[in-house]
RNA sequence: GGAGAGAUGGCAGAGUGGUCGAUCGCGAUGGUCUUGAAAACCAUUGACUGUAACAGGUCCGGGGGUUCGAAUCCCUCUCUCUCCGCCA
């Protein structure tokens, strides 16, 4: 959510941004802030009556002790009718802010000056590309079938014990993948990031803290204790720093997890869907940082170079987007995608998205910093994907196939232990 | 799952109906002293809201209740600890 003091003092460039963000629903700004001046004059007349009924309140010890009974009774009924007359005003304060989170819920972040204008996927902006596009004979293979010939990942076994998307790797596909986790972890603990394992359900609170809730609550799975089954890592570490104050020495927070994600995708269909394209449970490596707000422009480049290196030392083909303002996700205020080319199915995929969210989720968190003045701020928060692994494996797959194997890139022969599959 | 005990400021830990937003200690910050540091001493030190700044209001795990007044009493939920049961 957008500190509503900024929107107030800035609202002109929050509207022209939520306009490049096309965000249709402009008018809500304004009823957001005349909700809210409401709810400071309600608070106020609340507030003047409690004044007044805690004095009668705190005037009766002193006259019990002075003996003045008749005094203390009357000093009671004071107080007692002034509370009685706060009961609607405080229901009616509770209304208002039931609202105002409402209203407030429903407006996304502001981009930044730099996103790209425009509504669709064709509007993205590609920043750089690296990499070379192989040249794949007539007959190459999509990743599908060389699972299945190889018998690397099974997606039929997959829907036999649990369903559509959910494959079971095998033999060397196995340990690909733990090749692939292992190595993407320990280069995020190379640059500094803490390594953890968080928790793959969370509750209601911590769905909400990151934005998952309410907007996307169809996305994840729930179990019948209320949890939901993490969609990414980035909502149980994020929520580490939920209604926290740290000292500014503390920043910034770097912070790596591998974890397991589960999605619904209720709505997909067709080739979107594919093989490993799109999948209801799948590995990802995660990083995630909170700093001080000066800083975390410069960290979000310095997190999409950490990305990009990984795509440059797994020999493959990529390209860096720069969101467009309709692409971006409701959080963010600047996004970079990573895609790689799957050169047997023709088209790039993404698998990485970088983004700022300044300090859009850290005021849902209640994530804050004391810096040296002894003020409390809001951090910074920012996440990208380091990397998610079945779109990187669809890619290994088709662009290293030979005719005796899929040759693994040098860079995880440690980690596999073999060269071919 | 059953029985009991508990949840208070960064930490530790008092407080069982009336100036308690909360004693003391540790930690942190500033200062004195010192060549510098340590020690010692002095001072400051929770959050949210609100105001131009004061004032005012709210918060003692969450929610509700009793009362003129609740950290303190009652109900409820969550979590933690001890014992029992079950178990990778």
């Amino acid at each position: 959510m957008i500190p509503i003091n900024k929107i107030r003092n800035e609202r002109d460039r929050v509207e022209a941004g939520l306009h490049k963000k096309n965000f249709k629903e402009i008018h809500l700004i304004n009823e957001l802030l005349k909700i809210d001046d409401n709810r400071k004059t309600t608070q106020r007349q609340l507030d003047d009556i409690l004044s007044r009924s805690n004095n009668f309140s705190k005037s009766i010890p002193q006259l019990i002790k002075e003996g003045k009974t008749s005094e203390a009774e009357a000093a009671k009924k004071e107080s007692a009718s002034l509370k009685a007359e706060t009961q609607n005003l405080s229901d009616e304060l509770k209304d208002i802010e039931r609202k105002i989170l409402d209203i407030h819920t429903q407006i996304p972040n502001v981009p930044h000056e730099n996103v790209p204008a425009g509504k669709t996927p064709e509007d993205n902006v590609e920043v750089r590309n690296g990499g070379t596009i192989p040249n794949l004979p007539e007959k190459a293979f999509p990743h599908w079938e060389l699972t299945k010939k190889y018998d690397i990942i099974d997606f039929d076994l997959g829907s036999k014990i649990t369903g559509a998307g959910f494959p079971v790797y095998k033999g060397k596909g196995a340990k690909l993948q733990r090749a692939l986790i292992q190595y993407f972890l320990d280069k995020a603990i190379d640059a500094g990031y803490l390594e953890i394992m968080p928790p793959l359900m969370v509750n209601g609170e911590s769905a909400y803290a990151t934005g998952q809730l309410p907007d996307k609550e169809g996305q994840m799975y729930q179990n019948q204790d209320g949890f939901y089954m993490i969609p990414t890592s980035e909502v149980p570490v994020t929520n580490i720093y939920r209604d926290q104050v740290i000292s500014e020495s503390e920043l910034p927070i770097k912070m790596t997890a591998y974890s397991q994600c589960f999605r619904r995708e209720a709505g997909s269909y067709g080739k979107d869907v594919r093989g490993l394209n799109r999948l209801h449970q799948f590995d990802k490596v995660e990083i995630v940082q909170l700093v001080k707000p000066e800083n975390s422009y410069a960290t979000l480049d310095q997190m999409v170079k950490h990305i990009e290196n990984l795509l440059i030392e797994l020999e493959l083909p990529y390209r860096v987007l720069s969101l467009c303002g309709g692409d971006m996700s409701f959080a963010s205020a600047h996004t970079f995608d990573l895609e790689v080319y799957s050169a047997a199915q023709k088209r790039w995929l993404e698998v990485s998205s970088a983004s700022n969210f300044e300090d859009f989720q850290a005021n849902r968190l209640k994530a804050r910093y004391k810096n040296a003045e002894g003020k409390i701020e809001l951090c910074h928060t920012l996440n990208g994907s380091a990397l998610a692994l079945p779109r990187i494996v669809a890619a290994l797959l088709e662009n290293n196939q030979t005719e005796s194997g899929i040759r693994i890139p040098s860079v995880l022969i440690p980690y596999t232990g073999f060269e071919m599959i």
